[in-house]
DNA sequence: GAAATAAGGTTAATCGATTAATTACAAATT
DNA sequence: AATTTGTAATTAATCGATTAACCTTATTTC
């Protein structure tokens, strides 16, 4: 069972292959094709079950038609749901999409904007690790479309989809403080990502507008160890004197991990210490409390993207910022057991 | 800035592309190419920051060293672990996965399977949707390398990668039996899911053994209207007469949903009624009770996926069906709040 | 009736890389 | 001296699809 080519379609019907190109890909008006052959040409194709080789078309016409997504770790809810909303309008306006992760680190992310390449895509949509921006600056100086999605390097002028980060960080600590917490910690990245710092300054300048602010509060927690940190920051947290009574988590895998350990340690969560997560998490549903959580605009942020990524790929060439206001849910308690 | 092939590299260095492409691949052993030369070759390349064109090899060589997964729904916790290991091992082997999702609909697993076939993926791996036996056996005919994982049509003899889904859910359904629970509900798909009906036919077995089989307690939701379809089988459950005191749910989505349906009626789950879900969730580990889970061995799932695959791209052709075991999960109560 | 236009095709170069076959020497072997 | 072997490179076909340029023949137009 040997592959079906254009080549063997024009042949069983003993004309050139230009005219099966021509025919299936619809360029067979204005008196190029006759409607008999036309018709020919198509039962046939669909009779041999003719799959076009994209590979050659992409050769040959120097466009993919394909997109780099890389992030962080797909198993990550976050990068999950805005993988899978890329991949939709991507899908719509004719794209694929390749994924590659990072799993935070430089050197995959170098890696697979190479390995992306070699492939020909068109065009990155890219969550940048630390300590990217060079590798970053080569590739935008390269002209190959580019769009960075959740984080940047503000300094670079590169396309860009973000949330309003420290305003939203700024109001959700606002929030801690309204509910009467007077000893706020804050659980962060010790990374040094832009997004991450933007919150954490909104909640730290919260806290200083409000007079309460304690940089012993503060915890950094690194990436590739966010367990073993986190359960001892929070461990340093409720043994403090005083006791934190509030704590503001400045991503998801953060709050995640953090509430667990709070639970380990028999923290009443919402009671002993109120909480402030980052991004939804289905646990937050089933929890016998109200735990209120920073909602990323995920769709929208997914389809900005896509759209500056295409605009660039069809030739504009301006770069935008575009920051998407991200919402707080205080929902209220689901149940009282 | 344009485009750096072999050729910009031959040219530059006036000698054949043919000697370029040699070195480039390693090939310039026994005598092929010249030691001085080929690190000339080398240099340059580097220089030019030459990228090979992926494309243009595969069309050469026929292989494109790619993989199609598709699966339901990335954005899923399951499937997107799964994914992201299979990526790691894809990765390790020297192959690229393109990732499709059917969101459990058979035309977009058809059209997933012919864009990818368009693509030259060199196999498949495919968690089928409903009611896809024949566009498997299509492509099984064509003999295009394939694996199914986490379901199968057992009628269709194509290599599978499962988990143990009778023996497992036999075993889950005892303990909800053991702990006392004498009038246990099911929840599971309506749609017709090898897998699931095994999960399914598993727990009524062990109901019927113990002598407490009741068909009325078994409930159906569709995969399109989940929540709501849930949200009606727990009030059914509650409002019965007798009660329910025990669920097995099925799968993951559906245990997620359940329980958050348990909740938002203010049932005491583990108290009122006992549990028995399907698959890891970060929510059963801040819940103040012992959530039980059945936890698939995702990882191995991958590996298993991957290894059956390549060797079958690498000409191996027999079928196997790999059936890896599924672990029951019974974490104590974490806290006592 | 000559020139222009339209209709319906084909030819052949091309995208970038691979590789079997070939060439051209130089050195070694018989 | 003739032949073989080894080293170092090139030539040219090829993968499958696209497309500008070209070629026929038939039909209009003036």
């Amino acid at each position: 069972m040997k592959k079906i080519s254009l080549k063997t379609i024009a042949n069983e019907l003993g004309v050139s292959s230009a005219t099966v190109s021509l025919v299936l890909n619809g360029k067979d008006k204005n008196g190029r094709v006759s409607k008999d052959l036309s018709e020919k040409i198509l039962a046939k194709a669909a009779d041999l079950n003719y799959v076009p080789n994209t590979l050659a078309k992409s050769l040959k016409v120097g466009k993919s038609k394909t997109i780099g997504l890389i992030i962080a770790d797909i198993s990550n809810l976050f990068f999950g749901a805005l993988a899978l909303h890329i991949q939709t309008f991507a899908q719509q306006k004719g794209y694929t999409v390749l994924i590659g992760n990072t799993n935070e680190k430089l050197s995959e992310m170098e890696h697979m904007v190479n390995f992306l390449l070699a492939r020909q895509v068109d065009g990155f949509i890219i969550t940048p690790t630390e300590k990217s921006d060079n590798l970053l600056k080569r590739l935008n100086n390269s002209n190959i479309p580019l769009v960075l999605v959740d984080r940047t390097f503000p300094e670079l002028n590169i396309n860009s989809v973000l949330i309003n980060n420290y305003e939203i960080s700024y109001k959700s600590t606002e929030l801690l403080i309204n509910k009467g917490c007077k000893n706020i910690g804050i659980v962060t990245y010790k990374q040094d990502h832009f997004h991450v710092n933007e919150r954490r300054r909104g909640a730290v300048d919260a806290l200083k507008n409000a007079g309460i602010f304690n940089p012993d509060n503060v915890e950094e927690v690194r990436y590739e160890y966010l367990r073993e940190d986190i359960s001892a920051a929070i461990y340093k947290m409720i043994n403090r004197n005083p006791k934190v009574d509030g704590i503001f988590f400045t991503t998801n895998s953060i709050s995640i991990n953090g509430v667990k350990a709070l639970i380990k340690n028999d923290i009443f969560v919402q009671k002993d210490i109120q909480i402030m997560c980052f991004d939804e998490n289905d646990a937050f549903y089933i929890l016998p409390y109200a735990v209120p959580f920073i909602k990323q605009p995920i769709k929208e942020m997914a389809r900005t993207a896509i759209d500056l990524l295409i605009a660039q790929i069809e030739g504009d060439n301006k770069t935008e910022t575009v920051i998407l206001e991200a919402e707080l849910v205080e929902k209220e308690k689901v149940v009282n057991q």
